[in-house]
DNA sequence: TCAGCTCACACTTTTGAATAGC
DNA sequence: AGCTATTCAAAAGTGTGAGCTG
């Protein structure tokens, strides 16, 4: 269990508390986000912690922030799969996720430059079991497994190149192997999970401190699986997914093929056994046996026989289709009777294959464009899911305010539907009435991005994240950011004198010795390592623009050449910023009660002195939903149905409390892994423990950007764990430290 | 006994290198 | 020599089914 005394840097800022917030575009609302693991300690917590949204004093001075918005281009694919019960393969290597989250996002500000990450959230703390044709809860959920992020390999990239192209997370790969080194998300098997996808706005590469938003889409949550369980998922996974189609009816590795494949083995064998029998008397009556079962029990039984030369002798099986079978008596026979039998599943396979042309053809185009398109085309036999259905069971855990009510899934047969319905539209409720009718907008648009922090639930770890700020610290501000993102910062990335660091790595040092060139362009992602430069922890507050959440340094020591350089992340996600954090003082600000407004995000530690400073201010008129406002319980059902509220232009304010995935969650060990070539270089496992002396960096447009737009060459450099500090490590005197000694670091 | 997991398998797509042609 | 198109092999991504484990 990850807690404040362990990682210091974990506790939060009564600055920090505001960094999360759910916005509205149109009704902007004030939230404060909790990370579903903070969700349990939150509701140890009186109400009265979460103090009410701040009014904002500054309404939207960052219009664009309050512009950005992201499509699910492959929506419809993935209510097809919602609508069954989507289910996620997860392997001991990793298993790319399908469908894959294929997004568009808009309003970012071309010039500025974003990062984008992926995590993936428990739903609830229930584990279950496809039973009765339907998921259902069978018992509390495992504990929840290290945190870790998935960065885009794109990142950190302009808002232009974001927004010019289709955001692709299907390199992500999930594993159930909790000693995953590949930089993996760790998931359970058997659990609901819920992707989210950030946008962090990085003033540079070194700083994430601008503007964060986080996106949910309902349709996209999934149970995890070692081994489909429903049918219809693996049907439409076939018929979905290119690489699988082999399974297809038409495919040579369906189930027609296979048999046949199998058959012809048998035939072999069987001619083995053929040869190893000479009896003619047995040949007769092995003839006459149709049963595939007792040729085959004959033929293994058989052929570990020593073969005999005499090919005369020996037994056909109806349905040997051998075309070599040794019967010099009906060679054509058995040739008509194999060709027959291809024929049979040529004749069935082209069939297939000219009714695909209409069906099947599309739907692998839609397949194949599913994770290039955005429509899929695919058109199943399954029943069209309901619009606000699923078919996942509804799990018996205690969801306040969840906007998955229990509908009637495709099985409706099924005795005990335990299946949290999910209702698309009242999520997509707040979808902007400017996105495409196929896109779906996301439930859940943050201002401000925060990543989960552990929850305090242990003994150990009962610090608190969030500030010990009283409402009077009007932690839900976000300090003003006077810097803009593109301003150079240079001041900033001075040394930072926290005691977190992180050294450079050497080829962290290599991209940073390089022209910054600050192309975003594809081409000059000739590497794939993308570096951070090293960023001070100084105050990020004076070179923040007002109206931005102050964002958390996250100093981290890494070896660079040799010489350790200050390495901070102005606002990295928790679990990175676990990594190595100033003292910070805890704070009970972590007794969040588990309102059903919580954020998604725990907020993170921010060990810099924006303390000290005004909190964030987040355009309260924009961000505070007043339904939301009225009823922090008010469930995702109860708002307007996409399809009735796609004209309102108002985004209806989604508690993020009311979805499953942001109910209390197991305890977990935090851990951050990005997925980021750039992060490798710094998990050698030679990083110091302690930190570094810090370095100076030049500011980030001096910092050549390694944007891997090209995914494998960026995949092809072993993602880089960055672990947090270990459960039972100790905090460091000075505060959280990185101590990558403790845990295995590749 | 059984649910869940691991692994090998066959198939497919993707990718990159090698080659040929202009 | 440089560029483009084609071919080929390797790598990686699929679901399946047998076998293993607790």
């Amino acid at each position: 269990m990850l807690s404040v005394e362990m990682f210091p840097g974990l506790a939060l800022g009564p600055q920090r508390i505001g960094d999360c917030f759910y916005r509205d575009r149109e009704v902007p609302a004030h939230r404060p986000l909790f990370p579903p693991t903070c969700d349990v300690s939150a509701a140890a917590l009186p109400p009265r912690l979460l103090a009410p949204p701040p009014v904002p004093s500054e309404p939207s001075s960052k219009p664009q922030k309050d512009e950005v918005k992201m499509e699910l281009e492959n929506s419809s694919l993935w209510k097809q799969f919602s609508s069954v019960g989507t289910e996620m393969i997860i392997t001991k290597k990793g298993r790319r996720m399908f469908p894959g989250l294929r997004l568009k996002v808009s309003g970012l500000n071309p010039s500025l430059r974003y990062i984008l990450l992926l995590d993936i959230v428990p739903l609830d703390n229930s584990r279950y079991r496809f039973q009765g044709g339907g998921w259902q809860a069978v018992g509390s959920a495992e504990a929840r497994l290290p945190d870790r992020v998935f960065i885009h390999p794109d990142s950190p990239a302009t808002g232009a190149h974001w927004q010019s192209r289709t955001i692709s997370f299907h390199y992500a790969k999930l594993t159930n192997n909790t000693l995953d080194t590949q930089g993996h998300i760790i998931l359970h098997s058997l659990h609901r999970y819920q992707p989210r996808v950030h946008v962090i706005e990085a003033r540079d590469v070194l700083r994430w401190g601008g503007g964060q938003h986080s996106f949910v889409f309902p349709e996209t949550q999934f149970i995890t699986v070692t081994a489909y369980q429903n049918n219809k998922i693996t049907e439409l996974k076939i018929n979905s997914n290119p690489f699988a189609k082999g399974f297809r009816e038409d495919g040579m590795n369906s189930k027609k093929q296979r048999d046949a494949r199998q058959k012809r083995k048998i035939a072999v064998l069987n001619e083995t056994l053929d040869i190893v029998n000479c009896d003619p008397c047995d040949s007769t009556e092995l003839l006459q046996q149709p049963s595939d079962t007792n040729t085959d029990l004959q033929a293994l039984a058989l052929a570990s026989l020593p073969p005999l030369p005499d090919p005369s002798c020996g037994f056909r099986p109806d349905e040997a289709s051998y075309p070599d079978a040794l019967v010099p008596e009906q060679p054509l026979d058995l040739g008509q009777a194999f060709m027959a039998s291809q024929m049979t599943d040529i004749s069935i396979t082209m069939a297939n294959g000219m009714q695909d042309t209409a069906g099947s053809e599309v739907a692998n185009n839609m397949i194949e464009r599913s994770d290039s398109m955005a429509e899929p085309a695919f058109t199943s036999s399954l029943p069209a899911p309901p619009p606000n259905s699923s078919s996942f069971p509804s799990a018996p855990l205690p969801q306040p305010s969840s906007s998955f009510s229990s509908l009637p899934s495709s099985n409706t047969s099924d005795p005990q539907p335990s299946i949290p319905p999910i209702d698309y539209p009242s999520l997509l409720s707040s979808s902007s009435p400017t996105l495409s009718a196929a896109a779906t907008t996301p439930s859940l648009q943050q201002t401000s991005f925060t990543f989960p922090t552990p929850p305090p639930s242990n003994t150990t770890s009962p610090q608190p994240l969030l500030p010990s700020s009283s409402p009077s610290s009007n932690p839900y501000h976000a300090v003003p950011e006077t810097i803009s993102p593109h301003a150079q910062t240079d001041a900033s990335f001075a040394a930072p004198s926290s005691t977190g660091q992180m050294s450079a790595h050497p080829l962290l040092n290599q991209t940073l010795q390089q022209e910054p060139g600050g192309d975003d362009s594809p081409s000059d992602q000739s590497s794939a390592a993308f570096i951070y430069p090293n960023v001070l922890p100084t105050n990020p507050d004076s070179a923040q623009p007002l109206n931005q959440p102050v964002a958390p340094t996250l100093p981290c020591s890494l070896p660079a050449h040799g010489a350790s350089t200050s390495f901070a992340f102005p606002s990295v996600p928790p679990p990175m910023q676990n990594l190595s954090f100033p003292n910070v003082s805890p704070s009970p600000a972590l007794h969040l009660p588990p309102q059903p407004l919580t954020a998604a995000f725990p907020p993170s530690s921010f060990p810099h002195p924006s303390s000290s400073l005004p909190h964030p201010s987040f355009q309260p008129s924009s961000c505070l939903a007043p339904s939301f406002q009225q009823s922090a319980g008010a469930h995702l059902q109860n708002l307007p149905n996409p399809s009735s509220s796609s004209s309102t232009s108002s985004y209806p304010p989604v508690e993020i409390g009311a979805v499953p995935q942001f109910n209390p969650a197991p305890p977990y060990r935090p851990e951050v892994v990005l997925h980021h070539p750039s992060l490798l270089p710094q998990l050698d496992s030679s990083l110091p423990s302690s930190t570094p002396p810090p370095a100076l960096y030049p500011a980030f447009p001096s910092y050549p950007l390694r944007l891997c737009q090209d995914p494998h060459s960026s995949l092809s450099i072993p993602f880089r764990h960055l672990y947090r500090q270990h459960q039972h490590g100790h905090p460091h005197p000075q505060g959280s430290y990185l101590d990558m000694s403790t845990r295995a670091v590749f």
